[in-house]
DNA sequence: TATGCAATACCTACAAAGGAGTAATTTTTT
DNA sequence: AAAAAATTACTCCTTTGTAGGTATTGCATA
């Protein structure tokens, strides 16, 4: 039978040790190695050959996605996964956008995780069921108020604090260019400053528990 | 052999599955629960009577040191360990006024763990070697978490999205003063901006006085 | 191919927020 | 009663955001 070969990329080693066992209970899979920073990751890339990628995306002083882009530049045939606290639009990931092969909450039991094992063997794309991107109600409410591919990717950039001028510097063009898309986005939601957008998006796409 | 029984309680339930495995391994210990909420923990505790607690310090709405600090009152000879992802100081503690008996930073791997769970078993209380403790001399030390009633109240006019200026008319104070209170808002969580001050709101405490 | 929209970039002017001080008064705690 | 903390208010200056406008390019599709 074949053995995937797995490694784990999480500045919590805690957690990235926590799920090896998850993962060291199935027979058809066995842990290859723990990297703790990109730079780790990087290096023991170099010495084994693997067959998934469970990848943080929190990361720093990194990006996982960037890291997740390139590596699939690289090696196209790695199937990755990207492991998160956040959800996905709320650090500027869309369906259409995610290069990844599933995309894991942490807040998800292990259910989730052996789900998306289950996946990446079947060279299938897995979301979590958790997260809020993939309902479709959700989604034909963002496009019912025709928001943009660019500006809900700047809404969630505001969102988690960066100024017009940083957006402009991450996603290069300028900053009169990301004010526009600022100015257009209030227009068609209707919003008063940054706090009053915060509350709007959180209202569409946040599930009442 | 006594078994030690343990209780988990982190909202990133990936990660209490995956260090329910490396207590699995000991001989001497035993899984109870694992709770995903304060709520949940409450109702568990009532259920079941355990030695240790080990507690994320992140679990929204609350504040894991405040629940701690209730525990402590109410069953001072439960032994609880505070799992983190950040530094001590950074969440307003010091080896003086911390009251857990565990503190372990999730950057750190499964041994710190494991030396965390002994110190507990011969009642002692034990810091992540890899945390900073903060000197008490430094300034640093007085920009510790600590909100005055009035702050609260600010931050959370602040959040609805009103200004300092519809503040001021609302508190009958002048718009200086909301300027003052925000600034020292500012200093004491390190925020920069509307958007990050409510993000980081979100994460820690949410507690009313 | 023309219309329409998205994304880009610029302008002017003003409002709001941020940052660093100083300082008086009240309240709370020791 | 003294010390500490909280609340109040101010100045000066910088950065960021808001709101109105214009305008070019490119892409899609009707």
């Amino acid at each position: 039978m074949k053995k995937y070969k797995i490694g784990i990329t999480d500045d919590h080693v805690l957690f990235a040790e926590g799920i090896s066992n998850i993962i060291a209970y199935k027979t058809d899979m066995e842990l290859s190695f723990i990297a703790s920073s990109a730079t780790e990751l990087f290096e023991l890339l170099k010495q084994h050959t693997i067959d998934f990628l469970l990848l943080d995306v929190n990361l720093p002083p990194y990006n996982g996605i960037e890291i997740l882009e390139q590596l699939k530049r690289e090696q196209p045939l790695l199937k990755i996964m990207i492991l998160s606290m956040y959800q996905p639009n709320d650090i500027g990931i869309t369906i259409n956008n995610f290069k990844g092969d599933a995309y894991v909450l942490k807040i998800s039991g292990k259910h989730v995780l052996e789900a998306a094992l289950e996946a990446m063997k079947n060279n299938e794309q897995y979301f979590d069921p958790n997260t809020i991107i993939v309902n479709p109600l959700q989604d034909s409410f963002t496009n019912q108020l025709k928001l943009s591919k660019r500006e809900k990717e700047i809404i969630s950039l505001i969102a988690i604090g960066k100024t017009s001028k940083e957006i402009a510097t991450q996603l290069f063009i300028s900053e009169l260019t990301v004010k526009t898309h600022r100015k257009n986005i209030s227009e068609k939601l209707g919003t008063k400053g940054i706090a009053d957008l915060i509350a709007k998006t959180n209202l569409l796409s946040n599930t009442e528990t």
